[in-house]
DNA sequence: ATGTAATGGTCGGAAAGCGCACCATTCGTT
DNA sequence: AACGAATGGTGCGCTTTCCGACCATTACAT
């Protein structure tokens, strides 16, 4: 056993929560998983093009051939495709790959098996869902406790159009970006790497079961609520709007998957 | 340039803040990292045992070489010290390294260059209060929000007690022990990490600034509040009272470094 | 046509990290 | 006194990752 305490008595606590893996796969996988969110949660849309092989290695401090090696696993997966020669580069393709990708024989390591659905339990879903709604309500109350510039409430406005005007197939990915520009706009860069994880954790449970339409409609007024009471000044306000935004899609959850 | 979009027309946003190194640092120093994390978080107080090694390289899902390499280290710091044979191990020593290492010539990737500050922006600090504000916050929302056993009670009472009652050497590590033990209350493993490191993060700007007793009673005052709030289950209660918890040193941090 | 710049594609050596086996030391037990 | 168990200490071979250099291809500029 593990003694924690010496002159502590009140000592066996949490010591195993802290002691455990911090990157839990390898960097090949690491960059996949980096680059896949990028392309789902829409960052670079359909048809855009990822930065040039030596810049986007360096940006995300891997070798280029580690990054390369991602790159070949989302092109053999169907997310990408290479031209090369001057003005080439990597681009996103078309139509992304429908949700669950076919497993190939004789590709164990490739990315097929990076995206397929290893088990969920409850557990996992009961803490991505808390730990969601942690992040969104405090970066939506943050959000609307800060001055923001003209610009951003630009960029703010624009962002709920085109969720409100998408169609249902882009729903998710400008839903994605709504919530991703509202982490931005609270001014702590370490923020939003946790929200586009908590979030890419999310859209994993949610492809699992059905997209209601009718659901759409909803989550575009609740936008709007969102959006509005960042823009007032509002924190209470907005923080209770995610909430209840948030609050539909656990209650899909937990009743599908819990 | 980058283009982000084809369809979307609207595209120029946030990518830069995904493609961004994951693991901003070799195994061998996130280990040291993570260690150094449950020893000045005070997991593992002074005179306490860390598992043994094999078992410990399991834990973090590092070789043991590397583990060896960070134990060396951090040994090297003054952080602890081995003993083998059986009933052996590695112990927190009794009385912890000062803040400020001294750097000593040849051992240029040593611990000692590893705890040494490189430097702190004001952006940096915005940061890491922001982020700190949303999780903590969170934190103590959510632990407010769900059912507790009556072990987990007596577990935050006794916490509190500790803080309370512990001298002002000692108080750091007891404080951030009550804050990580709500963390764990609220049933999201994944949160407990964040929360660990965003204090870390804070606790090293603390580090830059003269300790004031007189906080130290305002602190516990706060203590009882927010642990009061939590049992009573009063969620907005709990939230405000950590608001206005971490609002204390914000203000002083703000004061001191920005 | 020719050149040039930007890009993806390929190769080889160096370093880091991992997994495993084995050695050395200390304690409790017999 | 001898043994066994648990632990830190050490060495070796393998895989992954990194780094740099160079090649191949393409589109624009001249």
């Amino acid at each position: 056993m593990t003694d924690t305490g010496g002159t502590d008595a009140a000592g066996d606590l949490s010591a195993e929560l802290l002691l455990r893996p911090g990157k839990v796969v390898n960097a090949f996988e690491e960059t996949v998983q980096r680059l896949l969110q990028t392309i789902r949660l829409g960052l670079i849309g359909p048809g855009g093009r990822l930065p040039a092989e030596r810049e986007l290695a360096t940006m995300l401090s891997v070798s280029r051939d580690t990054l390369r090696d991602a790159i070949g696993a989302l092109a053999d997966a169907g997310y990408v495709v290479s031209r090369r020669g001057r003005y080439g580069g990597t681009f996103v393709v078309d139509e992304l790959p429908t949700g669950t990708p076919v497993m190939r024989a004789g590709s164990v390591g490739g990315a097929a098996a990076l995206v397929e659905r290893p088990a969920v339990t409850p557990a996992e879903i009961e803490d991505t869902l808390v730990l969601r709604s942690i992040l969104e309500v405090g970066a939506a109350r943050q959000a609307a406790t800060g001055e923001l510039t003209g610009i951003e409430r630009e960029r703010l406005w624009q962002a709920l159009e085109d969720c409100s005007a998408g169609s249902a197939d882009d729903y998710r990915r400008l839903d994605s970006r709504l919530h991703l520009l509202i982490a931005e706009l609270v001014g702590s860069p370490s923020l939003v790497p946790l929200i586009a994880d908590v979030r890419m954790r999310t859209n994993e449970l949610l492809d699992r079961i059905p997209l209601i339409a009718a659901n759409i409609a909803h989550s575009n007024q609740q936008h709007e609520d969102i959006v509005k009471a960042i823009l007032r000044g509002h924190p209470d306000a907005a923080g209770q709007a995610m909430e209840e935004h948030i609050a539909g899609s656990e209650a899909l959850l937990r009743g599908f998957l819990g």
